[in-house]
DNA sequence: GAAGACCTACCATCTAGTAGGTAGCGCCAC
DNA sequence: GTGGCGCTACCTACTAGATGGTAGGTCTTC
């Protein structure tokens, strides 16, 4: 039996960590269920990650660097501002319909309290990338009056994050995509110029 | 030593269990928890709830009722709707406000999955509770024209709802409850006529 | 032969839940 | 009144299984 690259495995147990955790919460899943799905044995996964603490806080990392991804590859392919707010909600009602999973994060930010200090600070730090991103969205949209909306593009930024995370937990336990999607529609075309 | 009446001791575990649900979850917090911040022993919380999907239910249904209670309060004050709404949204702010707790029910709707079937449904009936409430002040302000809006008061209701339930979420994660009324305020500005 | 991916076997502790007992209360017959 | 009786709030003591985590070994690959 070969033995899998560290890498490989690794991802693997965090593939299935992951959506562990989107599905029933920090506190809800355990190093055995990973085990179980992954394949392996309980010690292995300690082996790759001492702590469930590191886990988290590696399962945030990588999150973060894929969701920054997702950002950039909607910047380059470039279109107006609006086009963009589109396709950034498209990664999460994707989220959403593939299993019925919440964000990662907003499930995270939901157990809070539960998580070690250095996991909170990830959770933190992926929805101030969120805001940032699209507070520059929104400038841009207003400088070339594509959007238009009254007060800040960070308020208006936040408003939009704080829907979407909110519209999918409704969602999500309505086991319907479509209410997400049209609570999203409607955000956005408050900001068509 | 007088043994305190059935219905007290009852409130005061509801009361310490609600709260730990707010703070860390339904799989974040045991009956030992309880146990030892109400002072009795855990075999005595099992007396009042026998399963701990009793007690998530009978938790649900206690603030589904305290919750339609304060629903009727701001109806019974009257004013505008748009004072109404402002009154619906310090309900969030209160809870936040006090100990950084997340709403009941956006907490077990993040924690669905992991939910017996009769708590799901008891979470899914509140989100319709303040969807239909939230749909009639908004169909008596574009009525009497104190309010206007786009498309249809339901999917209104739903954006508020939604909006409220995650600017819940991020604000809580960065311990600023002047981030939720900020995206509170900012919601209901849309809205006036 | 060193590194490391993975294993078996274990640990203390915690989990929800049960069995069975004690003690104070209200109620009723006398 | 008071002696007994049932009720029930609460208790101690326990269970079986899960939890995160560790020690130390085997087997594969380079």
């Amino acid at each position: 039996m070969a033995t899998a690259s560290q890498a490989e495995t690794r991802e693997r147990i965090l593939d299935v960590a992951q959506r562990l955790v989107q599905a029933r919460g920090f506190s809800g899943f355990s190093y055995a269920d990973i085990a179980a799905k992954v394949g392996i044995r309980k010690a292995s996964i300690h082996h790759h990650f001492r702590t469930k603490g590191i886990l988290g806080k590696e399962l945030m990392i990588r999150y973060r660097v894929a969701f920054r991804e997702a950002l950039a590859s909607i910047d380059r392919k470039g279109g107006t501002a609006g086009s963009k707010l589109q396709r950034y909600a498209k990664l999460f009602a994707d989220v959403l319909r593939d299993d019925h999973r919440m964000c990662l994060c907003g499930m995270l930010a939901a157990d809070f309290d539960a998580l070690p200090k250095s996991v909170r600070d990830e959770v933190r730090g992926f929805f101030d990338d969120s805001e940032a991103w699209l507070t520059g969205v929104l400038e841009d949209g207003r400088r070339n009056r594509s959007l238009s909306f009254e007060e800040s593009p960070q308020l208006q930024a936040r408003v939009i994050l704080s829907t979407l995370e909110g519209a999918m937990l409704v969602a999500r336990s309505h086991g319907e995509v479509a209410r997400f999607e049209s609570v999203a529609r409607r955000v956005f075309a408050h900001l068509a110029a």
